[in-house]
DNA sequence: GCGCACAAGGTTGTATACAATCCTGCGGCT
DNA sequence: AGCCGCAGGATTGTATACAACCTTGTGCGC
């Protein structure tokens, strides 16, 4: 006699429409295919997915809560620009959570993980490869979610994931050094602590990989955001 | 000449509607006058708050990011009932966050932050003294948030403000001791702390403090839930 | 020419109506 | 008796209609 999982597999049940018109969405602004700033209409976002502005509101709702998007009441719905002091604080935030989470994970990691990762990172050196910068900005993301995520620890997790989603925002903002070459080593050298399970060094390497993706930060000058956004979405 | 302050007061702006539903939703549940696991139907809260049912899932999916309440698809909202797994999480994630932000409020507290917090606590004492359990534990908590918003850290604040909504939850599931006065004791002396600009003591306090709330907890049966609705939202 | 008041258009906020899904209780079958 | 299947009612999900507000452009007055 087993308790019953209290939350059980569920695989086919159909997502919600608003979720998957967050989920676009969110994805467009993590590839840097939406400029920050942009306004983000209610109707021209319900043509655009072919659904009620009830369900466009939900999804801007929910993005607005994972501060993506900055809704301001009466005027709609923008995609956000976090200020440099903003910027900062996640910075400040991340490294104060992900060392953590990464040691965490290295204690944690179970094969299954160290190969999902494994495939994280061979998107990542694809996209380099192929010069789409906006995916790779996004999967390089990922990879961080998904080490929050082997780490056992939903809650920060979660954290992580809303750190994460307005990095990538800063980064579209404020990023200044051309390479991403140290990104690709500092994964791989993760990858490679965490499989071997060495907790304390999985600690340092994301350490210093944050202070080094902090310091890559111009913070001065702002970059020139705005554009159209049906052009953006489609295809 | 000065920059114009980029949030200016906007005093009189009327607040949104859903977002007042979620405030007093969100009271109710923080001083546990509504049991987790109780249905929030929305045709009744609608009736309850004299608006449509749009504002209410306005309120509702407010309420769920901050994993607060717990949606389900076709099923309506429930007050959550964080499991004790997600218990241990939380007040481990406030156990990492929440010393470090101790610290930070030491260094950056003015005298009205400092006259603030003791307002708290006079009127955390007060509601002990009315033996208005519920009442306490919500002014315990605000008093945990506002020491994170002194930190000067919003994002980090904000974390620790969904982590403490989540706690008072966890409080109405799995609270076993009977004497709060711990906590009257330990507020007092991280007030004299942070007064003080101490600090590394503050850390140590704060700490401190937050590994006797997560010992005081009982994570091996839970108590009893649910009852009606409308009658504990009324007065 | 410059600035302000005001009207028109457009966008968001809220309410309501309809559709889809789930829960409950009853009836029949094994 | 116990279990399965199936309506009926109720609740949530989505779309649409109306109201409130902001934005923009025009024209008058200074």
């Amino acid at each position: 006699m087993n308790m019953p999982d209290p939350t059980p597999p569920d695989p086919a049940k159909p997502a919600a429409p608003s979720d998957a018109v967050a989920q676009a969405l969110s994805l467009a602004i993590h590839r840097h295919r939406i400029a920050p700033g942009t306004k983000l209409g209610e109707d021209e976002l319900a043509e655009i997915y072919g659904v009620s502005r009830t369900v466009i509101r939900a999804a801007l709702q929910s993005l607005a809560h994972l501060r993506l998007v900055d809704i301001r009441r009466n005027r709609g719905a923008f995609v956000a620009q976090p200020s440099r002091q903003e910027a900062r604080e996640v910075f400040e935030a991340r490294e104060l959570l992900e060392p953590r989470t990464a040691r965490s994970a290295a204690a944690h990691a179970k094969p299954a993980d160290i190969a999902r990762l494994k495939r994280h990172i061979a998107d990542e050196h694809a996209a380099l490869a192929a010069a789409d910068n906006g995916r790779a900005v996004h999967l390089s993301g990922l990879f961080h979610v998904e080490i929050a995520r082997i780490a056992g620890q939903g809650t920060i997790a979660g954290f992580v994931e809303t750190l994460i989603a307005r990095s990538s925002l800063i980064v579209a903002l404020y990023w200044h050094r051309e390479s991403a070459l140290c990104e690709r080593h500092a994964h791989d050298a993760l990858l490679r602590a965490i499989e071997q399970g060495d907790g304390p060094r999985a600690e340092d390497l994301m350490r210093s990989h944050l202070v080094d993706l902090h310091s890559a930060l111009d913070l001065s000058h702002r970059s020139a955001p705005a554009r159209s956004l049906k052009e953006a979405l489609e295809t």
